[in-house]
RNA sequence: GGAGAGGUGGCCGAGCGGCCGAAGGCGGCGGCUUGCUAAGCCGCUGAGGGGAGUAUAUCCCCUCCGAGGGUUCGAAUCCCUCCCUCUCCGCCA
């Protein structure tokens, strides 16, 4: 959520950004009118309770002298009717604009290319060599059936489409990528935490996943209760309505979770392996920071995650995602890609975002500087990594000519064994 | 699931129909004192919103004591519903 600011004294800057993120500028005319409206009906509010006050207390000092009240309760009643009725008026306007103000995304940073779709992306840097096959390289699930480590005839049985039982060293394998994400994060000062991943509608109000993004969650109908569609919906409510001295800022946590999503607009799409799938795995980094650092707390969190690729010898590319490629809440995002040679294709691993205040406004989290001034903390997050694309990347990669898959070096101590053989 | 206790400002904690946005303490900020530090003394110190105003100066007003309703001219204080925390019992891992 953007300050109110954004549609009153700064609304050219706010107009600029939804249109390089290519949303409809209409919006804007209906917020201000809205805005106009419930501003005019607070006024009108406020004088009319200030009036019922003042009655009110001349009442309280009338009955202390024992004179007559008759014509102040008349007043007071008079009074009452009208505010109801304006009461009325203003909770209906307070919450359509509400309700539209929710669905206003971001602004976008200066550094953001801008641009229409994916296809405006930047890439920023590229790293390891893309390996040369001498022979015809499998798809993951090629190699996981072969290995016997991936069973997609079982989970399509239990769970339907779009869902994978991990086998012996396959699910052994999956357990060590956890493991070390989550170690490594660790020796760079990242807290670890394990959080509820199933939570309340509020919870991803304030992480800006309700009410835009409720069609791609799951849902207990019972409850009313979510399922976490990525970490980052827990660790951003970790402070929730908190205030926090600007001493113990920056604060880093790590959290491995599975992660929930329906995947609703994607039918048909990546249906075979382990790319998009209902549930799935991943460590997930958060910052909370000072304004001021957020953007190069961002650049270190990206690099925290290519890390990772780097020390498991994947080849992966940097991409900047431009304006209309970016996430609701996200003011920018870079996205990790790594190189999966059996599907001969680019697939996301990680997008690490900085969201600046937009979520600590939905979540009220602040800090509070030495002189005693709050303000909003900047709230950052990124996969690092989330697991399936890292599995394939590391079937895919790795395999030989036989089918089976050399595991990374780093890995070796984790899963037990250096090779995973037919 | 059953019984009980409780949710008040950054934190602790009093208030139990009007004088309470809230005593007191801690912390924080400013000042005085001081060779420095500590201690002491004095003052300031919740949030959100609307309006006046050139103003992140200042002023006026409204709302907020877990959330939402209700009673009342008037509620942190009384009533109802819900949520959360704690204790005990039951149940289960």
């Amino acid at each position: 959520m953007l300050d109110l600011e954004y549609i009153r004294g700064k609304r050219a800057i706010l107009e600029d950004a939804l249109r390089k993120r290519g949303y409809s500028t209409d919006i804007l005319v209906e917020l201000t009118a809205l805005d106009q409206k419930r501003r005019e009906l607070i006024t009108k509010a406020n004088e009319l309770r200030s009036k019922k006050n003042h009655i009110s207390q001349e009442i309280g000092n009338r009955k202390k002298r024992g004179e007559d009240i008759d014509d102040l309760l008349k007043e007071a009643k008079s009074i009452d009717e009208q505010l109801e009725e304006i009461k009325y008026k203003e909770k209906e306007v307070d919450k359509k604009f509400w309700d539209l103000w929710a669905y206003v995304p971001n602004i976008p940073h200066e550094s953001v290319p801008v641009g229409k779709d994916s296809n405006d992306n930047v890439v920023v840097r590229e790293w390891g060599e893309i390996r040369e096959f001498d022979f015809e390289p499998k798809t993951h699930w090629e190699i996981g059936e072969l290995l016997g480590i991936l069973d997609f005839e079982s989970a399509a049985k239990m769970a339907g489409s779009r869902f994978a039982t991990y086998k012996g060293l396959g699910a052994t394998l999956e357990r060590a990528l956890i493991n070390f994400f989550l170690d490594t994060h660790r020796k760079n000062g990242y807290t670890e935490i394990f959080p509820p991943i199933l939570v309340k509608p509020e919870a991803l109000f304030a992480s800006g996943h309700l009410p835009k993004f409720e069609e791609e969650m799951y849902h207990t109908e019972r409850d009313d209760m979510y399922l976490i569609p990525t970490a980052e919906a827990s660790l951003a409510n970790l402070h929730r309505n908190q205030v926090i001295p600007e001493e113990n800022l920056p604060l880093y946590y790590v959290s491995y979770t599975p992660c929930f999503r329906r995947e609703a607009g994607s039918y048909g799409r990546d249906v075979r392996g382990i790319i998009r799938v209902h549930q799935f795995n991943k460590v997930e980094l958060f910052k909370y920071t000072k304004p001021e650092e957020s953007y190069e707390e961002h650049e270190k969190m990206l690099r925290d995650a290519e890390n990772i690729l780097q020390l498991l010898g994947i080849p992966y590319r940097v991409v900047l995602l431009c304006t209309g490629d970016m996430g609701f809440a996200a003011a920018k995002t870079y996205d990790i890609e790594v190189w999966a040679p059996g599907l001969r294709r680019w697939l996301e691993a990680s997008s690490v975002s900085n969201v600046e205040d937009f979520q600590a406004r939905r979540a009220n989290i602040k800090l509070r500087r030495k002189n005693g001034k709050k303000e909003y903390v900047h709230m950052l997050n990124g996969s690092g990594l989330a697991t399936p694309r890292v599995f394939i990347a590391i079937l895919e990669n790795f395999q030989q000519r036989d089918g089976s898959v050399v595991i990374p070096e780093v890995l070796r101590d984790y899963v037990g064994v250096d090779v995973i053989k037919p």
